[in-house]
DNA sequence: CTCTTTTACGTACGTTGTACGAGAATAGAG
DNA sequence: CTCTATTCTCGTACAACGTACGTAAAAGAG
């Protein structure tokens, strides 16, 4: 399972070759036909043979750009990594690494949210590309004030990233949820008949408590804004 | 997709049929069946076919047990899910909800540990079965003391879990990199020449500064302990 | 031109989830 | 008992998937 980093990232696009028939297509179009294609329908719709309708190739083609297609999504995630990239180069490190980690933590979570599919691709382990690492270095150079050692830096952002997923996965699944009418009235029906069985006090008092809402009308990104913010300021130097 | 909940798992087994053939297997043999084979050989070997032929049944019985794949794959959850039960049990809250929080975490992180397909299985947002809810009803009893609406505590405990499963995920994929001695080291060596080139400056540090052991040898969960006790003690009740 | 290299992609295979329907088992009704 | 309704079993079949293989086409080198 999965590819040389060095042979996928490193030497791409490596010397032009000299002789032999010129590529019809790119490894570019190709990932962005896919990013189209999983932000439209979803990670699911990406099969090779929707990709290569996509650009107009045959199938097989894709297999001259992508050797497979764990590959592909690999190529797909740094690809939308590469949208950080601006804002990273517009926002160095303050010296306030706290600020500038919750920064980098809003980046991410916009960015998720517009390529809903983010979460669960990142959720098989992949070696980082170009872009992601391009992330990391920021975010390192962010973490820089804090002395820590290499290791937990790297770990930090890990972590970071873990949450972040996390929580765009709860926000998109509630949104989903309460966007089809069916679903979410069949679920709070089963939750209802749960909490009415006695055996679940705690859990009948929260559901009768949750409909209120908060007495000022807050922005949609306050939950994620309160965990970020508890997550970072819980972590410490020493 | 998706099945109604109230039909899963709040009508088993059900009234007895009084009429029909007898059911020759049982939805918990075949669950079994399933989270054996994922413990063994990962999600990917949890085929229609194989569990099939665990339970020594024809591929299509299943389907008088579970409706669909995606279906079994909640039971599975749920089944692990019941393992928390005793350890719920024995320890009630203790009106040190921060203490009792972080138990919780250990628990959950021991649970992905024996089952290391549970953070991926749990990704797919799914309606909690029983034993998930019976977790759920722990946390919420454990964060009484909190005085939160029931919004924020079942916010709070969907985000533990997720943080969990994330860390989880994140402490398998390192122990697999560094079993695998030929995939850690062509990646080592990709990052090396990364680091390398000039253009990350903080990578190159990283990667120098990570090798060095801390002083004191520490436990392999001390890094999840870390970041659980900073995620919790960041929880505020305002 | 021929030779060599590289890309394009049709065909085909193995594997997957699962729809369908025929047969077997069980229990009540007559 | 037989008849019939009901429920479970599971072989067969199909569409969709990732992709191995091989042939055809293109393009520079000689």
């Amino acid at each position: 399972m999965g590819v040389d980093p060095h042979r996928l990232w490193l030497s791409h696009p490596g010397p032009q070759p000299r002789r032999g028939r010129r590529p019809g297509y790119s490894r570019e179009a190709i990932t962005e036909a896919a990013v189209a294609l999983a932000d439209a329908e979803g990670l699911e719709a990406v099969t090779m043979r929707r990709v290569a309708a996509q650009v107009g190739a045959g199938v097989m083609s894709l297999y001259n750009y992508a050797p497979d297609k764990e590959t592909l999504l690999e190529l797909m995630v740094d690809h939308v990594s590469g949208e950080l990239l601006p804002a990273s180069a517009a926002a160095p490190p303050t010296g306030d690494w706290r600020a500038d980690l919750k920064a980098i933590g809003h980046l991410q979570r916009a960015l998720m949210l517009r390529h809903p599919w983010l979460p669960t691709a990142l959720a098989t382990r992949r070696t980082p590309g170009p872009n992601a690492l391009a992330s990391l270095e920021h975010a390192l150079a962010a973490l820089r004030p804090t002395g820590l050692d290499g290791a937990t830096k790297i770990e930090i952002f890990a972590q970071l990233t873990a949450f972040v997923a996390g929580h765009v996965r709860y926000e998109v699944s509630q949104a989903a949820a309460s966007r089809s009418a069916e679903r979410g009235a069949a679920e709070a029906r089963y939750l209802a008949a749960v909490a009415a069985d006695g055996h679940h006090p705690e859990l009948a008092e929260a559901l009768a408590t949750a409909g209120r809402r908060p007495l000022a009308p807050e922005p949609p990104e306050a939950p994620f804004t309160r965990f970020l913010n508890r997550l970072i300021d819980g972590l410490d130097t020493d």
